[in-house]
DNA sequence: ATACGACTTAAACCTTGGTTTAAGTCAAGA
DNA sequence: TCTTGACTTAAACCAAGGTTTAAGTCGTAT
């Protein structure tokens, strides 16, 4: 199976090194593989499983909530329902949360109309 | 004019007295007035104010950011065009992190559904 | 042989966005 | 009068999410 040093896994996910390792100590990177020296591998699971960490992460969810889901993950398929469970609520939370952005724009929105008539106005 | 004490202004915009008057260190709060004891009284321009900080909170604006904008909105109107530049550029940043949250969401839901099979097959 | 680049660690450091605390002022009601 | 509640301040504190630093270990190309 091919592995990638953390430089390689950095360079695919486009994240530093820095924030890798720091996922390992925070408990996101479970049965992390290392060589005879010591580095990290990354399989292409760890990988693939770092994708997921990413959309978690732009859908705000924190550190510690993706630990859990990662703990699930290791704990196997006895933890299905609770990992279905916590989907579909952060499945919720995320519709919410752009349903606010989404309403703060309109007030956003209605700022640009009226600075773009001020200034139509002031051409006049 | 009606004006309202911190307690009442939190009450109406549901945040704490404590972020209020951090808003006021952080320059959000121009030109807030005083009673004879020395109390902040919110006017209703102060209120909408708030609300339109709230707005650019809401859609993930800093601080900083904010800050500039109610530094130049107290400048006056010579200021119009940068504001309607901002705006225009934060509804930008705006619609591109919906997009990202829209695009992560698929991962997530993708989740739901191989999680949901799972748990429809063991019962089988 | 040695120097370089890529890796390792623990610990210190940083920013953001507040919240909490401690000590004090003031107005109003009992 | 005295206490209670609502306010004031400066400064300390906090959590999250990293980033940076310092010191060290490898493997490899010169």
């Amino acid at each position: 199976m091919k592995y990638y040093s953390i430089g390689e896994a950095a360079a695919r996910l486009n994240i530093p090194e820095s924030t890798l390792r720091f996922y390992e100590k925070k408990g996101l990177l479970p049965i992390i593989e290392r060589d005879e020296a010591g580095r990290r591998l990354f399989s292409e699971d760890q990988i693939s499983l770092l994708v997921t960490v990413g959309c978690l992460k732009n859908t705000h969810m924190s550190i510690s909530e993706i630990k859990q889901y990662i703990d699930w993950i290791i704990e196997g398929d006895s933890t299905i329902e609770l990992r279905l469970e916590m989907m579909n609520n952060h499945k919720q939370d995320v519709l919410a949360e752009i349903s606010l952005m989404n309403e703060s724009l309109k007030g956003i929105e209605e700022k640009i109309t009226r600075y773009t008539n001020r200034i139509q106005e002031a051409l006049l």
